[in-house]
DNA sequence: TACCGTTATATCTTAAGGTATATAATGCTA
DNA sequence: TAGCATTATATACCTTAAGATATAACGGTA
């Protein structure tokens, strides 16, 4: 037994972006004409031709703008606006399709029963979420260690429950996301002593916010994967930290939580 | 503009349960008949028929047993096993509303751009993943402290930045997760001395699980609300603790994170 | 055996979609 | 400027699938 579920987006109650309909707008974006693309799709002219016109109908601005005679007879292309709407419909989709998966991996479809404890569709508040690869699973007693090897060469070991990894499914080679709080972040100069944390990254300081109390400070690791750090304004000045400056971000590996 | 999706589980690729038939269904257990479960969806006798009748063929086990002539003419009940179908729909429906609900909150739909960090269907490694509602947030400089209420009745406080309650659209009133580590859950017997951390629950163990170094700990908080804890196989003797003991289980507020 | 309420099947109706073809628009070319 | 080429636009007709209605079969009851 499967799972199957469609994704479409509607205006005013009308269903307005469907699959097919995406589907021809992109071939419309390749080949530039209504007839060529309704043939690769492919599905009838008219309905092509229906599809487009209720689409424009129903959208605020145009999708796509159609031109009869001219150079080679006319022809239609997408909108700018169309475009977005598509990428839109791109993004949504492939969040859907994930979810879908993890849906039917963690469902006993027999009987109904999530496997997993916790709902499926949450968001966070920890502001660090980065993604990676599990490079290698150690197994103790009762803990096993996770290592994520990120995109930017990092690596980042997480501590969790056994059992959690069983509950996940992780496996060598998954990629996961490493989820854990701002504030079990820890700042340091490079040159200074080591601790006995395992995750030590180097990055630098692309913003610093400061509060009365406390500062957000955002390191740049590299490869687009940023980390966010709460710490003391007096750490900051004592550390002397701006913007710019190298930092190493130091994470304990049981404070770092796993997802996938 | 807004999003819509239907799902359905499919069977050697065949439609096999969808949001009608799963109407009907329920509608025939109702009522005792196909005859009068059509009318009360509606949809007409032919098509209900056809589609009990097609359920019936993909499934394994008979999912309606029907009965031709007889008392009452006849009728048509569900089978037990049908039923536990029914329930697997329902929960996954229901997943699926919850995640659609959460997509489109998320999502700026004019750009396609999410308003979030972090994936949304993800699973997490922590252990401890408990609900309840909103009942103050307290917004300091940087930090906010959320007061949450759980159906227990009894409450767990989380300090996260200012930033994520935005980010979560976290208001009083609001349902919403606390997630924290097994291994941030300390416990300790009634009648020691007093700590500074905000968050102690009393309980009692229901299951104690001894490794080599260390041991987990479920504590039932009442309510169907369970906390789990991992704590070195030491304090288990220290403590004494035995399934049925009573239990504080304390947990930093700083520990605690929040989904929605 | 006549009757009843139901499942099961057959026949008819309707609507949606597809095919094909005609028409309109426009720049290009001779 | 008169076709010409090419495409969008519109329409007529056909096919098919879904839906509605009518009818048969069934098995118990009175």
């Amino acid at each position: 037994m499967e799972l199957s579920s469609t994704l479409t987006l509607e205006m005013l109650g009308e269903p307005f972006l469907l699959e097919k309909r995406i589907e021809l707008l992109y071939a419309i974006e390749e080949h530039g004409s209504i007839s060529k693309a309704a043939k690769a799709v492919p599905m009838s002219y008219k309905s092509a031709w229906e599809a487009v016109d209720a689409m424009n109908n129903l959208s605020e601005q145009p999708i796509v703008q159609r031109e009869t005679g001219g150079k080679n007879g006319g022809g239609t292309t997408i909108t700018p606006y169309g475009l977005k709407l598509l990428e839109t419909y791109r993004v949504l989709k492939e969040e859907h399709t994930r979810f879908l998966e993890r849906l039917s991996q963690v469902t006993d479809i027999e009987s109904g029963a999530f496997k997993t404890i916790g709902r499926l569709a949450m968001q966070i508040s920890a502001r660090n979420q980065i993604q990676g690869k599990v490079e290698s699973i150690e197994s103790g007693a009762v803990n096993a260690k996770v290592s994520l090897k990120l995109k930017s060469g990092n690596r980042l070991v997480s501590v969790i429950t056994k059992e959690a990894v069983e509950n996940l499914g992780l496996k060598e080679g998954d990629s996961a996301t490493a989820i854990f709080k701002s504030s079990t972040v820890m700042l340091a100069v490079p040159g200074e002593m080591q601790l006995s944390a395992r995750n030590s990254i180097r990055g630098s300081i692309s913003h610093i916010t400061v509060g009365e109390v406390n500062a957000e400070v955002v390191v740049d690791i590299g490869h687009h994967d940023v980390l966010v750090a709460v710490i003391t304004a007096d750490s900051l000045k004592t550390l002397n930290l701006k913007e710019g400056s190298n930092v190493t971000a130091i994470i304990k590996s049981s404070d770092i939580m796993l997802g996938r």
